[in-house]
DNA sequence: AAGCATATTCAACAAGCGTTGAATTAGCAA
DNA sequence: TTGCTAATTCAACGCTTGTTGAATATGCTT
């Protein structure tokens, strides 16, 4: 087991588990119908990945380096287009939305999957904190860092209840729930991400600009 | 099966499934996981309920009732305090949330799971959108037109994508997910309900007012 | 072609699952 | 007390689960 191999059917199993894992959450999937849905025995996947939790911490580690990267990169860029007077709360906000919108939006399922089971993570109870905090707090506090220059009036404890509610708008797009759909009567689509971006980012950065002072920004 | 008595136990059993329901989700319990912690046996959940599945319809509609009439309550109050102008966004959205604070701080941790429980079906892909539209469109759909009355320059489409934000932000509060805490290293604690809804009031309210017109209120 | 490591399947296990029918207890009416 | 009904437990079923050890296939190196 703990192979670091790379087979195609390797690739398989963790493609199917993501995609049932996001749909269905841990305890909803088991280990034949992640075999069956990649085309493999059941005993496959316990060989290259051991216990089913380790499994499911492959998956949800497979693509968080790219994540964390793609998402510090458009930070860093915004910042330095910005100069010196430092980047504003929208074009901060932007940074840290759309390059998942970008990976929802490359018609790779794989990544809209995969931003579902982060959704499903970072909602649980019972994961979230545990499983969130190792792989993307660092990449928050960049931002948080970022949002603190551009709102130099706010109190540390404001901007993190800011975060919160952005991270909770975010997060209920990432699940696609479907219920925006049914609610709007399909005058909004939950699989239509650009909507769902645009409106997220004047929206959270007027949130930010309320709740954490700037008054001379408005 | 489905009988409609209410002995002491059978309430039990629901308390206990909603604690452990919201904690880990349908898959993630097990019944007799649900009858030890109700200190009975496991056929008696089957007596009572049925299959599991109804169990679980049982316990997410218990208190849905109760929970709309206090919110709807709370609007209609904010209402008549208002006039014939109508009230503001921000009172609009405090008539929404606060209800939910006060049941998550009366000591009840009853309500505290529940509020929880809705939280994980509102953000799950597959049970989402069946479950939640049945019990709650109805009140959704009237805050939606009382925000339409006081945002009168909105586009339909805009108001239901704020929704969705202001959404996301409350059902991440009501998983009290534990991310908040360890993210900004004890400053916030999730479980610090009247903060959280202090902060999200005014940030999903100027988002309101910035992505749906209302330049005068500003 | 022979050898060897890796990849994959086969077969089976013990444990736990939801569910059900029969047996037992508790609560209440006559 | 005697019935009768609802509430609860007991015991068991057929099935699925995650996991594992042995057997087979595959691919690469020599």
């Amino acid at each position: 087991m703990n192979k670091k191999s790379s087979s195609p059917k390797s690739e398989r199993i963790l493609d199917v588990a993501e995609e049932l894992f996001a749909m269905h959450g841990y305890d909803g999937v088991t280990l034949r119908q992640i075999a069956t849905g990649a085309g493999v025995d059941v005993a496959l996947a316990s060989y290259h990945f051991g216990k089913k939790m380790d499994l499911f911490n492959a998956v949800f580690a497979r693509r968080a380096g790219e994540l964390n990267e793609s998402r510090l990169s458009a930070l860093r860029q915004c910042q330095e287009r910005a100069g010196k007077k430092g980047p504003t709360v929208e074009q901060i906000i932007e940074a840290f939305l759309r390059p998942l919108e970008i990976a929802q939006e490359t018609g790779d399922e794989g990544w809209t999957n995969y931003l579902a089971l982060i959704a499903y993570v970072n909602n649980s109870p019972y994961w979230g904190e545990k499983m969130m905090s190792k792989l993307f707090d660092k990449l928050v506090l960049e931002f948080i860092a970022a949002l603190r220059t551009a709102l130099p009036d706010a109190r540390d404890e404001d901007l993190y209840w800011c975060y919160h509610n952005l991270s909770g708008a975010l997060t209920l797009t990432l699940a696609q729930t479907g219920r925006i759909d049914k609610l709007s009567g399909g005058k909004c689509r939950s699989s239509d991400f650009q909507a769902a971006y645009d409106h997220m980012i004047p929206f959270t950065a007027a949130g930010f600009r309320k709740v954490c002072g700037g008054k001379g920004k408005g």
